[in-house]
DNA sequence: AGCACGCCGACT
DNA sequence: GTCGGCGTGCTC
């Protein structure tokens, strides 16, 4: 019998190895193993069974790395959908739903056995030589800590002989990854149950103790003040009570010694003032029915939550999550990265205590696997994560919230698999019979639309909690500001709010949107840049020929003629900073307190929180920062949004950037205006006739729906279509244009014999960034109606060319559902 | 992916 | 003639 191994690299298909017959019988679909892989022994997961094979080298399982499986059938099922729906091996998706600390790989140790002056330096090579040198200082080394000191690879060779020559030896031993189970030692009252006539045999104890040892009462008063049990370190270290004494104890059968599991968990919550749980709103009551009906029923149903910012969706989940709970099942609540905050944290530990779990990127790997674990083994029936979270091992998931559903961070780039989390949710749900809630101020199309199709059920929250109303959004027209020959940052408009704001001591946020790094070319006098006549996708600057293309289409015309909007000929290329606004509010307001939050403020731990905590205490009274202010933050004293550049993201060269834009402005007007005073907000473009600016003025989302979603209708974008990106990236711009072009060519010609739905392939043209560390990058661009059909014909496309004997050195990459094309 | 193997130009 | 850089092919 052999097993069929999914191994976390891109290999089309699991690698079939023999069971040995220690293992006969013990193994089952799920279970991790180690298995050995060339030179090295790396961690895979069984995933089928195979009576015989054709392949005639194989070999065994090295070993069983858990009592149990570790995915159950549903996750199996799961990752299976994950590695075809975003064209990745089965074993890169399984990877991705473990904690990284459980995946061992071997590692090589190398040590120099000859001593310094015995070695005969004749015959070696200077590699070799240079290796003795580094290994003269240490006992032993890691091979891969040799190689980087070397700035080399393939240093096998060298090793092997001076292996063979007794110079050195290597050895192979499994790194260490911190996936360890802690144990502490803990002293425990023995049979202490609490109740009553347990208690007074204790308490007699102590009193008789008393008089002989006061160490030994006293300790035992200790543990009946911590519920009969207390770590052992901390009765010897803080509570100064000598081994000796305990041992007594122990030796008299008052206490017993116990090994238990000791829980990694650093604490993230902050210490807030536990707020009353607020009683729904009618609006929030109707939404919760219609869940807790779906939970009641339990089967699959997937609602779209589409509430205003400070509608309170969150305390709708809460209500809903309590109910899962009650019925014994498990609910899981995704959030972005970014908003993962204390604040979020400490909201339902407030409402859930002990039950709740956090898994987020700054976690420690040992922390990350002992909450992993304790998932798994059903003592955490409340997860709140990020993206990576939605592969929780859950066994009787009854819940999912995804919230600020329309979040890109939900969308994995790099590495395989790259998925949506928010879809794999969905997915989940499915296979669960579980109810999944997608939450949102500003939904994405593909949900919205969806939900208008009946595939979700639309919950509309319309009304802020406290009945605020929403704030009041001016546009200012930059152009105007620059013909009045004010050529500075801020507008005169902004400015004089700006003064009034810190003469009644309330507070500011200004909000600039910096991702405008692709290069494109605007107009400085008009503020125009140009767009594909086709695609309606801004065109990029390509320095190599001096043209502006299309990146999706290859649409091309020569850079430098003059602005087809006013005729001018000066443009620029790059834009605003957040240190260069700092820096002309400081001229313009000398005495203003202001402080600076983008990632180069924030890049040290707890930094985040105090900029946030001091502005919170009215420390300074102006924020300026990046995407980092628009989510989540809740001040009631700010009273004025400036969003000084609202072009950045209308700019980029993407069909998502007029949806981004109306996001990212609704959600920092939503900024404005939370507490008693009404809000104002100030919206400084070059473009105050773009729909999608106005539209977000006037907090008209409906209104937007519907502009966008005519033009994604025409062009054929999502949520009509699934785009799926494929990149070529190599040294060789030749080589790369001709790999992509055989790609395409081959792609066409096989959907013309299929009868797939496929829209359109678009390209090969060079992606925005068409070159990135010496490499050149070209794309093709297809929009399909069925993501997983065409996937797998491109999978297929891609291992032909595998087979071929002559492969490209180019890097191809399969991006299903981008969320940018950047 | 990541690593071993093989081919080729730049030097002792 | 050797060293080491980089392209190529494969993992049971």
């Amino acid at each position: 019998m052999f097993a069929l191994v999914a191994l976390p690299l891109p290999l089309s298909e699991p690698l079939i190895y023999r069971i040995p017959s220690h293992l006969e019988g013990k193994l089952d679909l799920g279970f991790r193993v180690l298995v050995p892989l060339r030179k090295k022994i790396v961690t895979g997961f069984v995933v089928g069974f195979a009576p015989a094979s054709g392949v005639v080298h194989i070999k065994e399982i090295k070993d069983l790395l858990d009592p149990y499986p570790l995915f159950s059938e549903e996750m199996l099922k799961l990752t299976r959908w994950v590695s075809e729906y975003y064209v990745c091996s089965w074993g890169e998706a399984l990877r991705a739903a473990v904690p990284s600390s459980l995946m061992l790989k071997s590692q090589m140790w190398v040590r120099r056995v000859m001593g310094e002056y015995v070695v005969p330096t004749q015959g070696l090579s200077l590699r070799q030589k240079k290796i003795l040198e580094i290994l003269a200082d240490e006992k032993e080394r890691k091979l891969s800590s040799l190689a980087k000191a070397l700035k080399a690879k393939g240093l096998y060779a060298d090793l092997y002989e001076l292996n063979k020559k007794g110079i050195i030896e290597i050895d192979e031993r499994m790194a260490e990854l911190g996936a360890r189970i802690k144990h502490e030692k803990k002293v425990r009252l023995k049979n202490f149950d609490g109740g009553s006539g347990n208690l007074e045999l204790i308490r007699t104890a102590i009193s008789t103790l008393k008089k002989k040892s006061t160490a030994q009462s006293r300790c035992l008063e200790l543990l009946l003040e911590n519920e009969g049990e207390l770590p052992f370190k901390e009765l010897t270290t803080k509570y100064r009570i000598c081994t000796n004494s305990l041992k007594g104890l122990e030796k008299k059968g008052f206490i017993e010694f116990i090994r238990v599991e000791k829980i990694r968990e650093s604490n993230w919550a902050l210490d807030l003032p536990q707020t009353q749980p607020l009683s729904l709103n009618e609006d929030q009551e109707d939404v919760l029915k219609k869940i807790v009906e779906a939970l009641e029923k339990g089967v699959y149903s997937s609602f779209l939550i589409f509430g205003v910012t400070g509608s309170g969706k969150t305390q709708v989940y809460i209500e809903a999550i309590r109910k899962v709970l009650e019925e014994g099942k498990e609910a899981l609540v995704l959030v972005p990265e970014i908003s993962l905050t204390p604040q979020i944290i400490s909201r339902f530990e407030a409402n859930f205590g002990e039950k709740v779990g956090c898994l987020h990127s700054r976690m420690s790997a040992g922390e990350r696997f002992d909450t992993w674990r304790r998932i798994r083994g059903g003592k955490l029936p409340l997860v709140v994560g990020a993206r990576s979270a939605v592969f929780s091992p859950f066994q009787n998931l009854g819940l999912i919230v995804v919230d600020e559903e329309h979040d890109p961070s939900y969308k994995q780039d790099d590495p395989a698999p790259r998925y949506n989390a928010r879809d794999v949710a969905v997915m989940r749900a499915k296979l669960n019979n579980a109810v999944v809630i997608l939450g949102s101020a500003t939904p994405s199309l593909e949900s919205y639309y969806n939900a208008r199709q009946g595939k979700y059920i639309l919950c509309q929250l319309k009304e802020r909690v406290q009945k605020q109303t929403l704030p009041q959004v001016r546009i200012v027209d930059l152009l105007q500001e620059r013909k009045k020959g004010n050529r500075r940052f801020l507008s005169t408009n902004l400015r004089t709010l700006l003064q009034d704001r810190m003469e009644k001591k309330e507070q500011a946020l200004l909000f600039l949107n910096r991702r405008g790094f692709s290069t494109l070319v605007k107009c400085q006098d008009c503020g125009y840049v140009e767009k594909c006549p086709r695609c309606d996708i801004t065109l990029t600057f390509h320095r190599i020929d001096f043209s502006l293309r299309c990146h999706y289409c290859n649409y091309q015309k020569k850079a430098f003629g003059l602005c087809p909007n006013c005729q001018g000929y000066r443009f620029t290329y790059k834009g605003v900073g957040t240190q260069k606004v700092i820096q002309e509010l400081e001229e313009i307001f000398p005495q203003a307190q202001m402080e600076r939050m983008d990632l180069d403020t924030t890049a040290k731990k707890g930094s985040h929180q105090r900029l946030l905590s001091d502005f919170g205490k009215k420390k300074f009274g102006i924020l300026v920062g990046t995407q980092m202010i628009a989510k989540g933050l809740d001040f009631p004293d700010v009273t004025l949004v400036g969003v000084v550049f609202a072009d950045f993201s209308l700019d980029l060269p993407d069909f998502r950037s007029k949806e981004r834009t109306f996001q990212l402005l609704a959600q920092v007007a939503g900024r404005a205006g939370r507490g008693q005073q009404k809000g104002e907000v100030i919206i400084q473009t070059y473009y105050p006739q773009e729909w999608a600016i106005q539209l977000a003025a006037s907090h008209d989302f409906e209104g937007f729906f519907k502009k966008e979603l005519e033009q994604r209708r025409e062009l054929g974008y999502p949520p009509f279509n699934h785009l799926i990106l494929v990149v070529f990236s190599g040294r060789s711009l030749r080589m790369v244009k001709i790999s992509a072009r055989n790609f395409s060519t081959k792609l066409r010609r096989m959907l013309k014999m299929g009868k797939l739905q496929v829209e359109e392939v678009l390209g090969p043209a060079p992606a925005p960034l068409s070159k990135i560390k010496n490499l050149y990058r070209w794309q093709v661009l297809i929009k399909t109606k069925s993501a997983i059909k065409t996937g797998s014909l491109i999978k297929k496309i891609l291992e032909e060319k595998k087979r071929k004997k002559k492969t490209e050195p180019v890097r191809i990459t399969v991006n299903v559902d981008p969320m940018d094309m950047l």
